[in-house]
DNA sequence: TCGCAAACCAATGTTTAAATGGTTCGTGAC
DNA sequence: GTCACGAACCATTTAAACATTGGTTTGCGA
């Protein structure tokens, strides 16, 4: 019998199976794939092939791999993040909310001395893609880079840092629990007419009335969080 | 016998035992102080009285403490250093004062609506030790602590941290530039003014009150620092 | 020469137990 | 009633033991 030649074929095709394996998405949420050793006995092959196939796809970047954790499909994860996932465990939603509300309208106050017609055109265009009647990750994904380009045009670089901390807090927060918020169409309306009141008055260079509608968002924003949560509890 | 005043006179000497220990540098290098049960048996009292002399020595910001860790001499150690130390550099004191102005007015309010009998006490303490006939640096380090002690009672570990990275840099940015600020005695006198009120609108749980109030003390720090950076100019 | 299997190494994750600050409760002294 | 004390319990953190996993080496056999 000739085995290289039916050797060399299966390697191929379990380098093509691999492949589908990981661009069929059958993998679990975080893109784990088994381990070299379920592999090699799942393909019927030693673990060597099996480490061949896959620093061809880790060459292809189609794939990364960790001593000691796994692979992975996609790309690396990226480090950055690391600070603010070291205070994300103690994230309760309400407290970042209530964070939210200390910062949030003093950047929408600075945001309104320093904002040029430019400025305020971008926000508007935000807004108006938040209110797109879309679901409601979308929105709300939307609406997070809203409040960010608000911090933006505040100008402080250090409020700028801080609100970039409590961001990423937030949408770790948001992750680990719950996401969906149940944006009804009436609040929904609301959220998108308090983003236009918070526009005008940085429009109208009036800092208070900035902080004001900034406030009563988020405030809205907050008493919707509360009661969602409360009808978790019950 | 008379227990009650040996009791009292008992806790006061064990607050200045406990904090001769810690300022005597007894301690091995990581600054970590006996446990509260040790230091309850070796002072021959109850963990009650070891734990309100650690939260004094907390308040002055002497120590910190953190549940399943210990008890540790000096300041915590901040995860937020790394990006002070990015953005000190360009820390223009009137850009760390604009943020000072953006988040501790809201800390305030937060401290009153959360601070209790104890720690109205010590932000009094604080206060009399800050307008205390001292040199400069020596008030403002004790003005430091009583606006960090204000933001730690303010309950939101978030904004705790936010609040820390801005110290940092203030304090990076303030050890950089100019550290002086030549304290008149009327601008002290005007400070100590401010400290009291806005104690008091914490005491009063007056949330608005004490925002407006730390509004007004933080305006007029940086009235002065913006007239001595002036002069500097000029 | 090449693939395979087994064993070992190094890094990582998971589990478990101990230590520690945070909190509550009951008791006793004043 | 008030205050301090002791005890117990809770929540968090650390440390150590153990299992998992990718990385590497060795020996065997076709």
């Amino acid at each position: 019998m000739n085995y290289a030649p039916e050797n060399a074929e299966s390697t191929d095709a379990t380098l093509a199976a691999i492949r589908q394996m990981i661009e069929a998405g059958k993998l679990p949420a975080d893109g784990r794939l088994p381990t070299e050793r379920e592999l090699s006995a799942e393909f019927r092959c030693g673990r060597r092939t099996i480490r061949r196939v896959l620093d061809t796809l880790e060459t292809e970047g189609l794939i990364w791999r960790k001593q000691g954790k796994g692979t992975f499909a996609g790309q690396p994860p990226d480090p950055t993040g690391a600070l603010a996932a070291e205070i994300a465990p103690d994230a309760d939603p309400l407290v970042v909310m209530e964070a939210r509300l200390c910062i949030e309208p003093a950047l929408a106050e600075l945001c309104a001395l320093r904002a040029t017609g430019e400025d305020v055109l971008r926000l508007r265009q935000l807004a108006q893609r938040a209110s797109q009647p879309i679901d409601a990750d979308t929105a709300e994904l939307w609406d997070g880079a809203l409040h960010r380009a608000i911090a933006r045009i505040a100008g402080n670089r250090v409020m700028l840092t801080a609100f970039a901390l409590l961001d990423e807090v937030r949408m770790g927060a948001d992750w680990q629990k719950q996401r969906h918020r149940a944006r009804s169409s009436e609040t929904k309306a609301l959220y998108d007419n308090q983003h236009n009141l918070i526009i005008d008055a940085i429009q109208a260079r009036d800092g208070a009335a900035a902080f004001q509608a900034m406030r009563a968002h988020l405030q809205a924003l907050s008493d919707n969080l509360r009661v969602s949560m409360g009808e978790a509890d019950t």
